[in-house]
Parts: structure tokens; C-alpha cells; sequence
DNA sequence: TCGCAGAATATAGTATTACTATAATTGATG
DNA sequence: CATCAATTATAGTAATACTATATTCTGCGA
């Protein structure tokens, strides 16, 4: 059951042929993040990727329209495993405020995981996600891609902390632009703390701690709870 | 004295040429920034800009090397100019809350304003930013534009909003984080208003009260102080 | 008024990209 | 064994992101 590797099934408009039924479309995937994770979108070609995965280009184009797609697969893959991710580690909350602490916490902290060669871990993933993410979405072509709802799982995930945030504070005024804020932060400031490091407390890379704590202390702050 | 509009200097190393110091180089910056805001970035080519301001593609290139730098440009612009506005907004205020209060403000609302024909407003300087800067950053050249010193603007201002935090509370653990917050979302949410209005509590673009509204309880619940 | 420098143009050219098209080959299935 | 889909090999196009160079224009000082 290889194919059932993600079991949950993408918007269908982001590709031309699904990538996960074959096996070049998977080295398609598994190819693309590689290369997209060590240059950065910009120098993404399809010719590298064909090249990478020892397939032609022209079978590049049969799975995916454009490398903007293929990024916006990236990213409903990201949305659509955090969420899942989230729901299964707060399952067994019974508790509204611990439930949305361990939302925080797996929706900041992914950890590092020994490679599956072939295979994206879900830490490139994220870090794909991180640098490249926001520019599924930071385009000229975003209310169309809206419209066919590329972007769902990122409302849905968002909807979701959303919700258990309105659990421990009913009457909180903003609980979709405090949900949306925690989880830009916790990807920017990972972004900024490597990067630009001026712009956090944390300048180390390794400061995932100290992260996570900024994060829960301003959802605690907002909702006005002692720690 | 229309070459002093902006009397700051930016980093030469973003220009090849002054464009301030010319009146096509003052063209190639008021086309640029109005072909960028209707097509963004990734459709903006030298060649659309050229005939935009009725110069030739070559000229383009006497001024700055790549759009990337364009972009640079327009985003150390802004920041330069938004920390300039926060400082002479905030002068007159002697208590530091007020002040803090003023420049989360001066942040987060621009007032549109007559367009000046040929010349970028801040209002529209400030929707291509909100657009396309994070692109100026989530870069694989980050790490080098960083040490060319192209986002020391953007630094700064985090900084002076950090110093105006821990003058109201002198204790805060990462004042830093919450000024890239602020700064950060007051942007974002601008954006996702506009496109992905699923992402916060106020889905009208024109809800700018809102937001304002949302930065400051932010704030004020971060520093623990009643609005 | 001349001559000069710097600015901009006209023109051309290159390597690369982002695709699209098509015929030939392979490989699995019934 | 025939067939059908997947993939390849190959080719081609329009656009992009520049770079180069020779020419023209413009204002300025001598």
C-alpha cells in the first residue's frame, strides 16, 4: 500500500495526474521538494527536476501544469498532514485549554526524523512550507486559486485552532485572526531566527524551546490565563 | 525640489544608479511600483516596465540590476520611510503606553490619499509591499542580501517598536517577537482580508478598524495591561 | 559657439525558461 | 498476441533576463 503513504486526497485541480498513483510521479514529488528545499522556488526548472528524477521533462508536465502548482501541492500536503496531526495528538485531551496548548505545541514543533530516502519527511516538508509556503498564496492569481479552494486546508487547520480557542474563551472577539497569527508566527519566526535573527529573541537555530514558549505565552496572554 | 521627496538615503548597493537622481530614473520607480501592484511580481518583466515609462529596456538595466533589487528597493523604501513616520508621530507623546499605542498605529493604517500623477503614493507603496515583500526576504540569496545589510529598514523599525514595548514593560521576555508580530500581522491580515477572508474576524477590506482593534488587544493583553 | 561628457537610445544577440506537440518505444494486461 | 496507457525522445516556440555596442542627444564649461 504504498500509495496510501498520505491517506487523505488532495483538491484534484492541483495536478494534472495524480502524483502519488504511479511511481514517477512520486519521484516527481520526492525530487521537486529535494531541489526546491536546496534552491529555493526561484531556480526550481522543470528541466533540473526531470533531470533529479531521471525521468524527461515532458513527464513533468504531465503530472503537474506549472511549478506554481506543484508548490501549492506542497503546501495543501503540509496543511492537510498538520491538521491531521493535530486532531490525533488532541484526541485524547479531555481538557479545553490542555487541548489547545498540545495544538500549539504540534503545530510549532515538528520533530526531525531519520530519512526515508526517496521519501519527503514531514521536517523538509515544513521547512519547504517555511520558506517557499507563503508564496502559494503572495500572487497575482489568489482569489482565482481561492476559488478553487487550493487553499482549504489552511482555512481548515486554521478553523480549527480557531474553534478550540472559542472553547477555552467563548467570548474571545477575534479567534480566527489570533488562531491565523499563532500559526504565521510559529513558521516565520522559525524563518526569522535563521535568517534574520535581529528580528527575534531567539537567535539560535536551535531555540525551537524558546519559540514555543513566546507562542504559548501570547495565547495565554490573550486569553488572559495564568500559566 | 522634487529629488528630496524622499530625503533619506537607502543602501547603494540596491541601485546600479540613483534612480532618484534623474527624472527617468524617477520613472522607472513610479512605473515599477504601478506594474508590480496590478500584475505582481512574477508578470513584471523589464521590458513591460520600459514601455511603461517610455524608455527602452536597456535604460532599465542602467539603474538596477534585476527586479529582485527593484523590489529591494521599494521594500527598504518603505520601511525607511514607516520608521521616519512612527518617530514623528510618537514625539510628542511622553508616556510610553500612549507612545507604544501611537506607533502600532502609525503601523497599521495609512491613510489613502490624493494620487500625485507619476509619483508612488504610501498608500500604494504600502500594498505592494503588503504584496510582494515577503518575497524581498523569502529568498535563496537571504543570508547574502542580509550581509549586503538590504534589511537593516526593516530591522530597525522592529527594533525602535521592541525598545517602545520594554519601555512600558521593562520585564518583557522577547520584545522582539512581539514587535515582528505586530509589524508582521499587521500586514498579513491586510492581505488575507482582502483574499482569504476565512483567515480573520473581519472580512471586509474596509474593516481596518477591526484590525487596529485586534494589534492593540494583542498588545495590551501581552503587556498585561488594561485597554 | 565649440567640444565634450554623460545619459539614453537603437539595435542586436545569447542562454535559458516555460511550456507544447508528436511520433516512437516500452511494459503491463486481458 | 494485441492493445492501451505511460513514458521517452525529439523538436520547436515565444518569452525572459539579461549583456554589448555603436549611435544620438543634451546640457555645460571653456
Amino acid at each position: 500500500m504504498t500509495t496510501s503513504k498520505y491517506s487523505f486526497t488532495l483538491n484534484s485541480d492541483l495536478y494534472i495526474k495524480d502524483p502519488t498513483s504511479s511511481v514517477t510521479g512520486r519521484k516527481v514529488i520526492a525530487s521537486g521538494a529535494k531541489l526546491i528545499l536546496e534552491n529555493g522556488i526561484e531556480a526550481f526548472t522543470a528541466k533540473k527536476l526531470a533531470t533529479e528524477a531521471g525521468i524527461t521533462e515532458a513527464t513533468v508536465y504531465k503530472y503537474f501544469a506549472n511549478k506554481q502548482r506543484l508548490l501549492q501541492y506542497y503546501f495543501q500536503l503540509y496543511w492537510t498532514w498538520l491538521e491531521q496531526q493535530v486532531k490525533v495528538f488532541t484526541a485524547i485531551e479531555t481538557d479545553p485549554l490542555q487541548c489547545l496548548v498540545k495544538a500549539v505545541r504540534v503545530i510549532s514543533n515538528i520533530p526531525a526524523v531519520a530519512a526515508d530516502p526517496g521519501v519527503i519527511t514531514k521536517y523538509d516538508l515544513r521547512e519547504l512550507v517555511i520558506n517557499e509556503g507563503s508564496k502559494a498564496y503572495y500572487h497575482a492569481q489568489v482569489d482565482e486559486d481561492n476559488a478553487k479552494r487550493f487553499f482549504a486546508p489552511y482555512k481548515s487547520i486554521t478553523a480549527l485552532l480557531a474553534n478550540m480557542i472559542l472553547a477555552v474563551k467563548p467570548d474571545e472577539k477575534y479567534p480566527l485572526a489570533l488562531a491565523t497569527t499563532i500559526i504565521e508566527m510559529s513558521h516565520s519566526l522559525k524563518y526569522y531566527a535563521k535568517h534574520l535573527p535581529a528580528l527575534t529573541d531567539f537567535p539560535h537555530e536551535t531555540d525551537q524551546v524558546k519559540l514555543d514558549d513566546f507562542l504559548l505565552q501570547l495565547l495565554y496572554n490573550s486569553l488572559k490565563i495564568k500559566p
